[in-house]
RNA sequence: GGCUGGGUGGCAGAGUGGUUAUGCAGCGGCCUGCAAAGCCGUGGACGGCGGUUCGAUUCCGCCCUCAGCCUCCA
């Protein structure tokens, strides 16, 4: 039985889809200015090991990840390299898609772009301004009312009198409270806008969200993930916005994956400890990050270093190495190797437990490859079918332990060959 | 200041009220012409102080310490 560490009730909850059989699932993807570093990585491996596996356990699943593809941030970047925002976007998507698939990730079913959701983004906010859950300030921006959402801050354990004690700001001379966040900014000259009832303007980030995944999941999902930092206040206002919008409870499930340090410390844009995928894939195999990603626990911090690194790469060409020449024969069932696998990822995905029965497989097989090569053989095709459910092994053995990346010493072709001798 | 989550062997990283995590690295052995790979064996750990308990790394309390959020952030 599959169990998911929920943000919202804060302990591990017995999964139980809303329609049986089916999970509706969106994680908040990139803000699309910049190449994606080895945090964002995270997000897209964990959150791919999560679509994998509820499709491994037989769930039909619908995978949203969106692309926020108009913020500030963008604006600022595209006019620094005075370029069209929507030029220097279409860039980053690409490098993103690039990116994803180098590590393995699957693609999501979708990947809405706020841009293209305007219109349901200018109706969900009309539907507040209705209920009394937003109001239009002097200055034509539109903001939404956090004292009209009584439930507000459950998600984050936040209360509203502390949040509003500690608020350091310069309050917006348009807003009521220091709390509320803006729906919709008015246009300003030169920047991107679009019609709207109340003006013309842009999305505020939050409200891009709430309407993209209740476009395409509904008013009531599954699961919804992302990163630590979003959970408040970014997925708090989402939930108030959706919840006040329909009515009707948001989401059931929230995951929050853990981020990835630099020495001790937050590996953010901000700080500038960053490392862009790109460059680390020029020293190291994409699969080297993946594996660095998934042997630890989502939720843990992971501090990146190149040691890591090279630990992943030994540790893969052991693995690779029980495969190396094995014959693809028929996966034993309802084995004790598979029990325990899904056994670890069933406890709010383990990856790490799952990882450590991989490695029971491969010491297993080389126990067996003298002596019974068919048993070999049927373990070696068991271990590829599971390391595929969180996205490892599937490259052809041989090929990868010969394929080098600059820096890779690699294995020897000679050694190769002697090892396949062997068998 | 408020809130959240951590502190595990050389490194990374799971987990548990009493019994082997796992990987990388180390040591001893087997195999090998020598290696490599592989196999077998092995050392080494639970931040500090109290408490509960027959017994705590695991539960409780306090302390120290680290990170994160409270502003954009995966």
């Amino acid at each position: 039985m599959l169990t998911i560490y929920n943000s919202l009730t804060r302990r591990k909850d017995l999964f139980t889809p809303i329609v049986p059989g089916q999970v509706r699932m969106y994680v908040c993807g990139m803000t699309v200015y910049d190449y994606c570093h080895i945090g964002h990585a995270r997000v897209l491996v964990v959150f791919d090991v999560v679509y994998r596996f509820l499709r491994h356990l037989g769930y039909e699943v619908e995978y949203v990840r969106n692309i926020t593809d108009i913020d500030d941030k963008i604006i600022n970047r595209a006019r620094e390299n005075k370029e069209d925002y929507s030029i220097l976007t279409h860039r980053f998507i690409q490098a993103m898609r690039e990116d994803a698939d180098a590590l393995g990730v699957l693609r999501p079913d979708h990947e809405p772009k706020a841009t293209d959701h305007i219109e349901s983004i200018i109706n969900m906010i009309n539907v507040l301004l209705e209920k009394d859950y937003a109001y239009r300030s002097e200055n034509q921006d539109v903001y939404f009312s956090v004292a009209a959402f009584d439930s507000y801050g459950q998600l984050s354990g936040k209360k509203v009198d502390e949040l509003r004690a500690g608020a350091r700001v310069d309050v917006d001379p348009g807003k009521k409270d220091p709390l509320d966040f803006v729906l919709w900014k008015s246009a300003k000259p030169g920047e991107p806008s679009w019609p709207s009832p109340f003006g013309d303007g842009r999305p505020g980030w939050h409200i891009e969200c709430s309407a993209m995944s209740t476009q395409m999941l509904g008013n009531h999902f599954d699961i919804h993930g992302g990163g630590q930092d979003l959970q408040f206040p970014h997925h708090e206002n989402e939930l108030a916005q959706s919840e006040s919008c329909t009515g009707e409870t948001f989401v059931n499930y929230w995951m929050h994956n853990g981020f990835v340090r630099v020495n001790e410390e937050k590996m953010s844009k901000s700080l500038g400890n960053f490392f862009v995928v790109r460059d680390v894939l020029k020293d190291f195999k994409a699969e080297e990050i993946r594996y660095f990603i998934i042997g630890s626990h989502y939720r843990s911090p992971l501090n990146y270093s190149e040691e890591q690194l090279h630990n992943a790469r030994s540790a893969l060409q052991r693995l690779y190495g029980a495969l190396l020449d094995a014959q693809v024969v028929e996966v034993p069932e309802n084995s004790n190797y598979q029990d325990r696998f899904e056994q670890a990822l069933n406890d709010d995905f383990n990856t790490a437990n799952a990882v450590a029965v991989l490695f029971d497989l491969v010491r297993d097989i080389n126990r067996e490859k003298a002596d019974n090569p068919e048993k070999a053989n049927s373990l070696a095709s068991l271990l590829k079918y599971l390391a595929g459910v969180i996205g490892l092994l599937q490259t052809d053995p041989e090929q990868y332990l010969k394929s080098q990346v600059s820096g890779d010493s690699g294995f020897a072709d000679e050694l190769i060959d002697s090892m396949i001798q062997q068998r």
